[in-house]
DNA sequence: GGGGTCATGTAATAGGTTACATGATTCT
DNA sequence: AGAATCATGTAACCTATTACATGACCCC
């Protein structure tokens, strides 16, 4: 199966974007800030200045004009093409439907947890608990406000995925917690890491 | 707060594999796919060799010797510096510490939801939620029989850590399925995003 | 003894991030 | 008026991934 010509999900962001009304770039952009899709899509204008030309090479979207406001520098605006319709629509199908494996930090760390000491271990796994209340306690925030000034709750769902996410590691790092701080775990852990140091 | 001098988690493995014993790119690289570690730190040769000259360069890991084994190319051995071991350990309590804010592939999927009409919305869900099953039934094939083998619980929790993401979400899909098949979800949908077309 | 694949690296290319540049607008 | 910030893009630099290369061993 060949990979898609643009792979970066900005791009998608910006097929998604053009499918409402053409623009130009630096506009896309805005929108993604102001709709704080940057939450979930990464977002950087050089990235986004490349995934347009991208975009392009690969026929998914056009120049439509070339505007010159005068003063602001010159701004191309694009329009979706429709073989960039069709992507957006099997690129959206795709994400959706299929889970990707993915290297999440945290499971980084944890495939080399055994180099701390069990009690260090569970010191830090324990300041990680309050980081995630405290992100946790910044999306309900969030989007308790939007829903407030009436945002949709689809235009939302992002935020209750990660908190979904969230509450599920936390109840996992506590679990592991406990478990670290079991003596036979310690004993084992210097039998194994700190053989003839002692 | 100045960045880390090598950012890829392939560094971090590579640092804590040199923990153990000096030895050669290659063999860091066999040990990561036999230990199972590539299923959570991204792993490639070409990366690989990249962040040895990287890590090199930082002085963190300097070349110990260079083999010829008559036969095979030579290889270099490479071992921990002290300054090496310190940027393991400080990185690892910072990644055990401190969540990171990460892009899973499914938050852009919902981030853009709304373009999908409601129903085959929840269709494409419903084949992710048997996508979860089969990933999360491999998982825990994989563990039990790693376990029975006599591996360490401590060497196994990265996929449990995985189930429980995987378990989080597969509620989640589900509940938002019902969400989206909610009538009046249809309706604002429609009202929403066909305006004029119909 | 020719066809895989193991072991080991290097080089070419593509992708993404940071830094730079510049005129307009707004704030104090 | 000078400082900050918005609006807009380009270019330089790093990083990461793919492709290429090569000699051994292994299998029938």
């Amino acid at each position: 199966m060949k990979r898609r010509a643009v792979a970066n999900p900005l791009a998608l962001a910006v097929l998604c974007g053009l499918l409402l009304e053409p623009m130009h770039p630096y506009e896309m952009g805005r929108r993604l800030k102001e709709t704080g899709k940057d939450r979930n899509i990464k977002y950087n204008r050089g990235s986004l200045y490349m995934v347009v030309e991208q975009l392009g090479k690969a026929g998914f979207i056009a120049e439509q004009e070339t505007v010159r406001d005068t003063a602001r520098p010159e701004r191309t605006v694009y329009a979706l093409t429709d073989s960039g319709r069709a992507e957006l629509y099997d690129w959206m199908r795709e994400l959706v439907a299929r889970p990707e494996h993915e290297y999440p930090r945290f499971g980084v760390a944890l495939s080399l947890l055994g180099v701390l000491a069990p009690d260090e271990a569970a010191a830090l796994l324990g300041e990680r608990l309050t980081a995630l209340d405290r992100e946790a306690a910044d999306i309900r925030a969030d989007t308790a406000a939007a829903k407030e000034q009436g945002v949709l709750w689809v235009f939302l769902i992002e935020e209750d995925y990660r908190l979904a996410l969230l509450e599920a590691e936390h109840r996992f790092v506590t679990a592991l917690i406990d478990s670290l701080k079991a003596p036979e775990y310690a004993r084992a852990w210097r039998a194994v890491f700190e053989e003839g140091e002692t």
